[in-house]
DNA sequence: AAATTAGTTTTATTATATGAAACACTGTTT
DNA sequence: AAACAGTGTTTCATATAATAAAACTAATTT
């Protein structure tokens, strides 16, 4: 008998042993996976054999193990092409990339976190590792206090449940701090964040816009603290406003009178 | 009772329903997907609010209809990252996006078609849409063709299993002549696809090879064929042919004397 | 306002996923 | 070499968990 509203056993299942997998072990064996999800080792192998004939995990004949399959990235594929923003985009992206030398990401709201959907990786040796799909927070990154910036008081406050998690010593916990920074941000149209998510990392970001005047991402500048400080990020900003106000035309925003 | 080797039932209908999404109808209803799957339509309104709480699916509340989640993309960033070959490309990907002007793709092999899993969009107006994750035929691409020609005799029979279909007039569909069209790919070390997926559309294709001089991906430059004939394709293969030389040699591959 | 269609929830039923145990396979240790 | 430990797969009886039908909402159309 399903629980209540829940959801099925078997799709939060498959979602556990997906989640199992991550940049630092892609490769990974049953009985790991059976360990980390509390599975049976049999219903593990049954699962992840099921998952290989759909192409969503695929298997090392060698080492016996699984890692993610080719199946995910052709439905990412399909996610990606309906918000559209990828392609509108990108030109404006490669060039803010090749005028500031930076990693440049594309993010949105997706639940109380921040998901990047597109990057352009630094050059430099030392860069911020922005890799596609990624979760950030809201409250301590560039792109997340932009969509923060611009949503709904409610909505905003549903998201910020206080503590807020500090994950340097630089990040804003206290709410009417972040509320005083947002105000900044939407006063001066773009949002930064120094330091205030990684320790050595900070980033400015401005709002994308639809036809509907609604917000729905953010463009942002990232880079190694020494190379991305308040000055150089004033500079970068304009580059910054004029590179969202294109995508955003584009989208088929313009600005009323 | 399980059929014999089968998969989970579960997972085959999320599959199903999940398949049920593309870039045309990237939002539908429960209905209509319960006629899709022919799953019955409180298993699927059930399935699809499971796949909601995991991020999979998200519904629209006005319209009551679902569409693929951003989860989804965060999972896609895992295999992408994994692969690896993403970041040691970009740079080179993006000097030869401004050199040619036309979209570049990077594909690799997954089952008997090949996969998008890196594009960079030509500013042309007249563009190929090389979208993330397409899955492709592999002997009437350019890069298909370089993943055919460099996999043992023995991969490829399994993989060009005949009738070849006839995407357009020019497709080649006798296995013989193709063989010779691969030869002389590995000769000249690259390949080409005159209008043979897809009338209008060329392109040609260069392997990259890993630390293990396996051929791991291929790299393609796709053009309208007004832009892309044998003699302009001629004229790119340098440049091709240097910049997946330059991929593969950051994959630690180097041509041995 | 009645009728049609879409979506969700409830409930009895049984088909389906499950875990224990047996088996197969590798690599390691004595 | 043989015994062992550790991992992955398969079999099989069992009961859980998914299922379909029907009842129920809610929205849309005639």
């Amino acid at each position: 008998m399903p629980k209540d509203n829940a959801a099925t056993q078997t799709v939060q299942r498959i979602a556990n042993i997906l989640r199992c997998f991550s940049a630092g072990e892609p490769e990974i064996g049953v009985m790991q996976i059976s360990r980390a999800t509390g599975l049976h080792k049999s219903t593990t192998s049954r699962l992840l054999s099921s998952l290989e004939a759909e192409g969503w995990v695929a298997k090392n004949p060698e080492t016996r193990k699984y890692r993610l399959g080719l199946e995910i990235v052709n439905l990412a594929g399909t996610v990606l092409e309906q918000i559209g923003l990828r392609q509108a985009a990108q030109m404006h992206l490669r060039e803010l990339a090749d005028l500031t030398q930076e990693t440049i990401n594309i993010a949105v709201l997706h639940g109380d976190e921040c998901i990047n959907i597109e990057s352009i990786k630094s050059p430099h040796a030392i860069q911020y590792a922005g890799q596609l799909g990624r979760r950030n927070p809201l409250h301590c990154t560039s792109t997340g206090k932009i969509l923060l910036a611009y949503m709904s008081a409610e909505q905003r406050q549903q998201r910020l449940t206080p503590p807020l998690r500090a994950f340097t010593p630089h990040t804003i916990t206290d709410l009417a701090e972040l509320e005083e920074n947002l105000m900044q941000a939407r006063a001066q149209g773009y949002a930064a964040a120094y330091d205030e998510f990684d320790e050595g990392l900070s980033a400015i970001a401005a709002p994308i816009r639809d036809f509907n005047e609604q917000v729905i991402a953010a463009v942002s500048i990232s880079g190694p603290s020494f190379r991305m400080g308040a000055e150089q990020s004033q500079l970068y900003a304009a580059h910054l406003l004029s590179a969202s106000r294109r995508i955003s035309n584009q989208l088929g925003y313009f600005a009323n009178p």
